[in-house]
DNA sequence: TTGCAGTCTTTACATCTGTAGAGTAGTCTC
DNA sequence: GAGACTACTCTACAGATGTAAAGACTGCAA
């Protein structure tokens, strides 16, 4: 049950971030949300979303004149899609060089990295108790 | 002098790659290399180049018939651009959700938690000692 | 000098992405 | 029941991306 990598777009991420906090929910509720950020009319976020529906990365239901849409992928698909994007992309596929360009580019700071020390320690530990 | 991120497109990323092995190359050079993977014809090949020159991707120089191709990004530039992308797309810019991703996604062998701890260790006594 | 092999230039086209206007159809209100 | 809302559908369009055919130029070999 291979669930394949999802990539979304730019525009497709601002969406199905509210529609992930909202969900079920309508086109305009939608466009309301981002109204802030984005000057998207309605026009633009309901096309958007219709096409997100037609690719299987939203769904919809309708009730009476209403359309509820939710998502049809987690937010953790979507974070492991864009990752996987980046990881074959950037660095051949393999994880420890991005991880370890990350670490040298400096953009973690003393506390990330204490952190992020103790969540490796703990997983190892994690690993060891595995078969 | 804000080295701003470049986003490459998969097409674009294929063809940078062998520039950076290869450069300075001519546009035959790097369809025959790709040719195994890329059943792309030279004209394909030529036109995605002419568009990154276009860009500022990539830099040519014409020795009489032939146009020899340099990248004018470095690899570290464009993995830090695809690496931005993720993380300010997926994880909302924050560096320590991704990583903690990555660490709880299995996508990393006990060897190579291993490795990432001992680079997180050497990263941190460089922390500590600055300033 | 003629043709060929190699390279470049021009043009094209389908699809995807971002963006939106215009028109339509229920619903609520007076 | 007519107007005002609200939400929906249809259609369009420009720019980006992937893909490539057709034609033009040029230097070398016969």
């Amino acid at each position: 049950m291979a669930t394949r990598d999802h990539e979304l777009t730019e525009a497709e991420w601002d969406i199905i971030q509210v529609v992930w906090e909202r969900q079920p929910c309508a086109a305009p509720t939608v466009q309301e949300e981002l109204a802030g950020r984005k000057k998207w009319t309605y026009s633009t976020v309901k096309t958007l979303m219709d096409r997100m529906v037609a690719k299987g990365l939203l769904t919809t239901e309708r009730i009476r004149n209403l359309m509820l849409y939710r998502s049809a992928i987690s937010r953790q698909d979507a974070q492991r899609g864009e990752l996987m994007r980046a990881v074959t992309r950037a660095f051949g596929g393999a994880f420890t060089p991005m991880m370890q360009f990350m670490l040298d580019s400096d953009a973690l700071s003393r506390r990330e990295l204490d952190d992020l020390e103790s969540l490796i320690r703990k997983k190892r530990r994690g690993k060891a108790a595995e078969k």
